[in-house]
DNA sequence: CACCCCACCTGCGTGC
DNA sequence: TGCACGCAGGTGGGGT
């Protein structure tokens, strides 16, 4: 599901309920995700008030008063959302974080790809050392793509969705910067120009921003903390449309495995 | 170091 | 109707 703008969404969308919300209880369901913290720490949070919620890539975190850090990354499938009053129990909830207030905030993942993760005051978090520049980042450079690349040869969509170079890329915003770049998916690093990489990150930047202002991307199951899906999806102009015609020029998109990801392109748009 | 592959899970759509 | 299979927005550990 999620990729920098829907976790960018949640984010937001968060940050108006949660700030200066305090926790009263945590509790959990049985199935355990792939890492999660054990119940004892989630339980010391009670009595901690939220201070910020910021984003790294595709991990969200929570701020606490007394120094903790609450790490969230959603996987494939998981959501963060407001349980609604007199709602019937769901099936997939491993999470739930009760605040004085009353609003209860559910971590659903039906895939359990998911991290839920607690960090003391003063530590941060090892997963985001390997967290790459923020694609919105000034030091986000056309140069220091290129010298990050010089000599390389994998292909520039595998690349993009290394997060440790660049965070918060995925497959659908991937497939769509090449796109819009007219470069194809398969085209070596070390081949790419100043000029390409410059194309390459205004085309990152621009549809990043569009698909934050559209509320995310829903495929199937994506939703916003209010249960809101997101509207990029009609705007995606390959991801998911192999044997559509290109917007562009009508060619068929075509559809390629690279590192065993679906990877969507117009043959004609992207010989570049 | 650079890069690829597969495991990790459940659910859904398709075709026989 | 049922079953087998392929596919899905994610990482990360292990292999070449």
């Amino acid at each position: 599901m999620p990729e920098l703008p829907e976790v960018e969404v949640i984010r937001r969308g968060l940050a108006t309920k949660l700030v200066g919300e305090r926790i009263v209880a945590v509790s959990q369901g049985d199935k355990r995700l792939r890492r999660q913290a054990e119940l004892p720490e989630l339980e010391s949070l009670a009595g901690c008030a939220i201070t910020r919620l910021a984003r790294r890539g595709k991990y969200l975190l929570l701020r606490l008063d007394r120094g903790q850090t609450v790490l969230i990354h959603l996987g494939m499938t998981g959501r963060l959302f407001f349980q609604t009053d007199h709602c019937p129990p769901l099936p997939h909830v491993h999470f739930v974080f009760h605040c004085q207030s009353g609003h209860k905030l559910l971590y659903q993942d039906v895939r359990r790809f998911g991290q839920v993760l607690l960090y003391p005051a003063g530590v941060t978090p090892p997963a985001l050392a390997q967290v790459g520049l923020e694609p919105f980042s000034r030091r986000l450079t056309p140069e220091w793509l290129a010298a990050r690349t010089a000599g390389r040869h994998r292909p520039i969509k595998n690349l993009l969705l290394d997060g440790r170079l660049v965070a918060g890329i995925g497959n659908i915003y991937a497939a769509e910067t090449l796109f819009a770049a007219g470069m194809h998916p398969q085209t070596p690093v070390g081949q790419v120009s100043l000029k390409g990489w410059g194309k390459v990150l205004q085309s990152l930047r621009r549809i990043l921003r569009r698909a934050i202002r559209a509320g995310g991307t829903t495929i199937a199951t994506f939703a916003d903390c209010e249960g809101q899906s997101g509207l990029f999806a009609v705007q995606l102009r390959v991801y998911g449309r192999a044997g559509e015609p290109c917007p562009i020029c009508g060619t068929p998109i075509a559809r390629l495995v690279m590192a065993g990801r679906s990877t969507f392109f117009c043959p004609a748009c992207q010989s570049g």
